[in-house]
DNA sequence: GTTGAGCGTT
């Protein structure tokens, strides 16, 4: 499977949001809201775990779109260690 | 009850 960055999310935006929008167009694996650690509250992105095979098509078909009214950024994620 | 570039958790 492949990691997305989804960033520019609405504050209300959660984890399940992702997982329904994102499925329509690939096969989504699970899906995860990155959330204040302390205060639990939204940080505005995401990550969504996709089939390798949908990945691209994930892109295309999410990345520039609207989501409850933003427009929001979806990327391939980096992974923590490849974090320069 | 707020904010808005950026890459998470065992």
């Amino acid at each position: 499977m492949r990691t997305l960055y989804v960033g520019n999310l609405p504050w209300a935006t959660r984890a399940e949001e992702l997982q329904e929008v994102f499925g329509r167009h690939g096969e989504v694996i699970s899906a995860r809201v990155i959330t204040d650690r302390e205060t639990g509250r939204s940080r505005g992105f995401g990550f969504v775990e996709v089939a390798d095979d949908d990945v691209e098509n994930m892109i295309a078909a999410m990345n520039g779109t609207e989501l409850d009214g933003r427009v929001i950024t979806v990327n391939e994620a980096k992974a923590r260690e490849e974090r320069a």
